[in-house]
DNA sequence: CTGAAAGCGCTAACAT
DNA sequence: ATGTTAGCGCTTTCAG
């Protein structure tokens, strides 16, 4: 069993140990404390001893709202993202929090539900909360509003999405190009009627990646006919809904582009109860790549994203920004690449 | 474009609005502000209408650390998870938050990354930020300590495993019944050598998920070899390690049940590479569905639990902790249920 | 029904 | 080098 500090044992409620008691045991002042805690200003050996050996006893955890409504600074990221139960996201974080934590930054997620009212709370949370920084992948590139953070002057990053609603930092792939290059993969493969599985028009991802469709199907020369195009949410369902939609077309498509991970399971599921089979009967290409076995066994063709290198860049970025270092707006653009495997391929 | 408050437009950095200028512009003192916001107390309409005004015209957000470092109270959850990368976990947050939000709390995740010290770190966190309550899924059933929580009266449940450490709410499935059930399931499809993938066993699931699978094979009057028994990490890797080693076996086992959906991505990348084909080959059951897809396209036998469910009475639980009201520890136990699917079906 | 005043726990001037 | 004082923004007695 741990020592239990001042033999205060389990159960009860202890009243919070306050900066005041650590100064009265050990016999100084509070501000001797918190410049032993906090600063490096010289404090003479002795008391420094007296301060820590206080602090160890008592227990003592500074109260960081007390700190934070005083510093007007806090040490913690927020990370607002698009949707928790997506392997996308998820993975991100890893990068996030690596770079986070070695700086010395605590991180807290939060999950919008690509809602914007849900965003727009846990906007309201970070700032309420005064966090250091947000990074954000915003619900829409132009309903989104974050003035409540930049009304405080808190920093944003925005990854995997931009804003169109304000001018700040992110970091991306090229979505464009990156649909682009996919679509005339498939238009290789022979493909003529390429049918594309749309997210949400209203963020630049859902939106570049259907441009970037199109202008694949411009550079070979193939016409865009608008029943070929079907949107939904970026989840399985959506993902599963627009497919069905595309198969019931009189003249099937020969090749699917679907415009995220979630949506190509749902893709993948309606093509498996329709009895269609890819890439036999159609050609299948996906954006960001699933969890690694799925598309280890169903060997799906997918532009692959840097998801880690994502979120780490966009945590430097915002790290330089909380630390009040001036500079352009920055915009990264990481690329993605397109990983040929059996989906897509016809003999 | 919004109506922009106070004509202030974007890119400045603005001073907080603090409830003293809603006061001044409203003539009326900081107090009744608060009285308006806050309270059911009565004021006097008229000045309720010129607060509202002036709190609406300033654009006025209340600081939340102030409040709280007064109120010793705040209206956000923590989630404090194993692994932020493992759906079983992304998708029990749905339920949390459903509930939360409709309380009016918000909530904030954590991942702990299956690490005690990081694990740790956000509960110092949670702490210091004076949540109103954390969900925990701890990393050790008995080094993980609450201590910090306990101290300031923040209550805790556990999900998905049990603290030994404390004395906790918990809500969790009964992994040693489900366990044992998928192996005698095995045992009926003809398995004799059942190789069995542990996970951290020093979680309680872990722990129990082992227990149920040796109570299986005892009930089912087989011997418990030692060398079908192989740990890993919650995690792909894990599983694919582990799988291979007991492919490695001279007596290679005719029948593997691996204890979450992680672990079972990563054995089935191990089967595949090893050109051993389930259930002919070997049969396989795992824990934890995955996600939909994955299991639809693989068919893989696994019990299910209920995650959203979990994270729902969870929450319901915390919450009436939260609101003080007293009643015994309260342990809720949801049942898992075993999908057969192909994997584990031998003709 | 409303305002004045005190104080939550902490840190940063300012004194000494 | 250390202590005293003031005050971050808010809520809550306490007076009136």
């Amino acid at each position: 069993m741990d020592n239990v500090p001042g033999g205060e044992e389990g159960g009860g409620i202890m009243a919070q140990v306050t900066i005041r008691e650590v100064a009265r045991t050990a016999g100084v002042s509070p501000a001797t404390v918190s410049r032993v805690l906090n600063t490096s200003e010289t404090v003479s050996p002795d008391l420094k001893e007296r301060v820590l050996a206080a602090v160890r006893d008592l227990g003592y955890r500074p109260n960081s709202q007390a700190r934070s409504l005083r510093t007007r600074a806090t040490t913690v990221l927020g990370v607002i993202i698009s949707d928790v139960t997506n392997p996308f996201f998820t993975a991100m974080v890893r990068g996030v929090e690596d770079v986070a934590s070695a700086a010395g930054y605590s991180v807290v997620l939060a999950n919008a539900d690509e809602d914007l009212r849900k965003e727009q709370r846990y906007l309201e949370v970070a700032a309420a909360e005064q966090m250091a920084g947000v990074l954000l992948s915003p619900a829409s590139a132009t309903e989104t509003s974050i003035d409540v953070l930049a009304e405080r002057g808190i920093p944003v990053v925005t990854i995997d999405r931009r804003l169109k609603s304000a001018d700040v930092d992110w970091v991306m792939v090229d979505n464009h190009r990156a649909a682009k290059e996919a679509t005339l993969h498939l238009v290789e493969q022979g493909c003529r009627r390429i049918g594309f599985i749309a997210g949400r028009l209203g963020t630049t991802t859902g939106a570049g990646r259907l441009a970037g469709y199109r202008a694949g199907l411009r550079a070979a020369g193939l016409p865009s006919a608008r029943e070929l195009v079907v949107s939904g949410e970026f989840r399985i369902d959506g993902g599963r809904e627009a497919t069905e939609r595309l198969l019931a077309l009189p003249d099937r498509p020969d090749g699917l582009f679907v415009s995220n991970n979630l949506m190509t399971i749902g893709a993948v599921d309606a093509l498996d109860t329709a009895g269609v089979r890819f890439p036999d009967d159609i050609a299948l290409v996906g954006f960001d790549d699933m969890m690694p076995a799925l598309s280890l066994r169903s060997q799906i063709t997918a532009v692959s994203q840097p998801t880690y290198e994502i979120g780490r860049q966009a945590t430097e970025l915002l790290l330089r920004r909380v630390s009040g270092e001036p500079f352009p707006e920055r915009h990264i653009t990481l690329n993605a690449e397109l990983k040929v495997r059996e989906s897509s391929i016809r003999a």
